[in-house]
DNA sequence: TTGTGTTGTCAACACCTGTTCACATAAATA
DNA sequence: TATTTATGTGAACAGGTGTTGACAACACAA
């Protein structure tokens, strides 16, 4: 042990305003968590070991752990909507939009995978607040995505109840097969083009379906 | 170890599978685990505590609670599987085939609450073994229904690829609508109602999109 | 300079955890 | 009968956990 006495062996601070610390945390639990761990597997003394300060420093930036969960859910979804953007930039032709979607959707997982893979844990994770607010970002995604549905041909004249129908049922086609590119890890790339494959397909099934649809018929 | 020698073959108890003591553990973990917690959220002692048995006592029935986990998850498939029975006894009659399996999902839920709840949490869980155990029983059921699905009139000529394509789409449409009823709890059954319409809704777009399909050229 | 707020350190508290060991008791077997 | 096996008990260990409080170094403003 290094006697500390009075020399002290302090770090620069950084002077900028912005706490980098805070954002260590944050780096920090996204590292710990991309594995099989989940956030209320995680401790607040494993959490400031990674990152390298003692524990009780961690309450100088978080109140906590509920709220520095809750900060990884902004920043997670934020990567998450990016994919929503290859909807609307899509050209007019069906078979090519489709492409385009689950193109994005692979780059964006490769691109954040730790974000993706803690969205993929926490929606169904022990902590309720992170649980809660997850859920509540996935319905704004999936009006989000109803909306932008609206404006394609084959359904212009449909309900908003259908709209919401379809877009929960394309958002829950695509989920799991993230989570099955999740799970590759980065190596297998024969793997991952086998679902792409079958994002696309099931993609395009459904659109078949829709074109067939009569939105009429939800009155019974 | 114990030396067996020649002598008798033990039987551990004549009459029931187990002993109480392990039952009364399976089913204290499936209670405790109905709220929000998480099987590596659950202590050995607390469980333990919760039968009314000393915390070593855990060690006659299970040599860990992994182990307890995956006789849940043996346990849980059990009821899931009965679904599928819906669907192999299913008239010919499309519509009415999708009410039967909705009816059914939804019964299944209800009277299987903790079980199902225990499956979607630990599908995504931190223990790692009932993790991999549960989506080792989810492909076999995907597969079972691609069986299935291979004896409806409008996909005979559907190469298993293809079969097993739409069975991952159905059965990914439907567990998120049995996250969503598992929400609910038992009261809300206008809310239920709902679910139920969109579940019977979103099979159907399906299988009007599956009427339509051109099966890939890739068959064998 | 003096003051004030931010950030990090250290020691300590009370609590819960998994697991071990030796020991009891009741039932089933030989 | 005697004995072996299954099951449950209690004490104890070594270690991890969240959280508190008092204190130290720094940045920056008055």
């Amino acid at each position: 042990m290094s006697r500390l006495g009075k020399t002290s062996i302090r770090r620069p601070r950084a002077s900028s305003g912005g706490s980098k610390t805070r954002q260590s945390l944050l780096d920090a639990a996204l590292k710990l968590l991309d594995g099989e761990r989940s956030l209320d597997g995680l401790s607040l003394r494993e959490l400031t070991r990674e990152v390298g300060i003692v524990p009780t420093a961690f309450y100088r930036h978080f109140k906590t752990m509920d709220e520095l969960g809750l900060a990884l859910v902004d920043d997670s979804f934020r990567a998450l909507r990016g994919i929503l953007e290859s909807v609307r930039a899509g050209p007019g032709d069906q078979q090519r939009l489709i492409r385009g979607v689950v193109k994005a959707l692979v780059k964006q997982i490769r691109a954040q995978r730790p974000r993706f893979r803690f969205i993929a844990s926490e929606r169904h994770g022990g902590v309720t607040v992170v649980r809660q607010a997850i859920r509540r970002e996935m319905r704004l995604v999936q009006s989000e995505l109803a909306i932008d549905l609206s404006r394609f041909d084959f359904n212009r004249s449909w309900g908003v109840a259908d709209l919401q129908m379809l877009a929960a049922l394309l958002v829950n086609a695509m989920v799991p097969i993230a989570e099955d590119i999740l799970d590759l890890g980065r190596g297998d790339s024969s793997a991952e083009q086998e679902l792409t494959v079958q994002a696309e397909q099931q993609l395009r099934l459904i659109l078949l379906g829709a074109a067939q649809w009569q939105p009429a018929s939800t009155s019974s």
